[in-house]
DNA sequence: TTGACATGTATCCGTAACGGATATAATATC
DNA sequence: GATATTATATCCGTTACGGATACATGTCAA
């Protein structure tokens, strides 16, 4: 697993929290970074260095790519580059989720359900 | 999160999947490896390089420590050198699946019903 | 008996990823 | 018009990954 340009499981928690940001729909850089906390209930808080060097990243390996979403160019920032999900994106959180579900399945077994 | 000798969520595959992999007691280096890909069903290959990399900083992170098993030494593999979970490694394997846990809830309301 | 293969621990080192610091600027708010 | 928030972006030192390699032991068959 030299390069990672082709996704590959696991993915890096980083690429996985993108990921499922813009599984709902597009989003820009910064509504990333929010909405990853947000997902994560604060728990994962992505620095610009880890969100842009990610997305750089992700559009080279094809997970994600670069939206055409302007809904009201009178509303909208016009910094905002918004970013969507490729198939090869969707396909990678899915792969990436199932790798998730199958973690937990295993803990279940083992913990004595503390938490 | 510059420094990762204190154990944060989110961890690395790599950490966690041996984690899950000492949770059901003590194990040595290569049955780590071969424990991590029986719980992946073959996902995640380890080579000894992220395996024995990865024991020295989770050592130095305090979240394994060397056992002291040798359950019946004349059968046993004196090379052998076995691991454990400490308190602060469970801890970590708690959190983090927490965090797994929260990804699996969040993205079930968002994907088609796939899988 | 020797050759092949799995077991077992370990290091080396180039590459990838992370992530805080920093820069810059537009927009919103007061 | 000052300040905070939003927003994108780069720099660069540190950390992590992971294939290649090394080497020794045990096993099993030709």
């Amino acid at each position: 697993m030299a390069k990672r340009t082709t996704a590959q499981v696991p993915l890096t928690p980083a690429v996985l929290h993108i990921l499922l940001a813009l599984s709902t729909g597009e989003r820009h850089g910064y509504g990333i970074m929010k909405q990853v906390e947000a997902d994560s209930q604060g728990k994962v808080k992505m620095g610009p260095g880890t969100l842009y060097g990610s997305i750089v990243r992700m559009m080279e390996a094809g997970l994600i790519r670069e939206g055409d979403k302007r809904v009201d160019p009178e509303m909208d920032d016009e910094r905002r580059i918004y970013y969507k999900l490729t198939g090869a994106g969707r396909a990678a959180l899915e792969a990436e989720l199932k790798r998730y579900r199958g973690v937990v399945a295993v803990a279940e077994g083992r913990l004595a359900h503390g938490h």
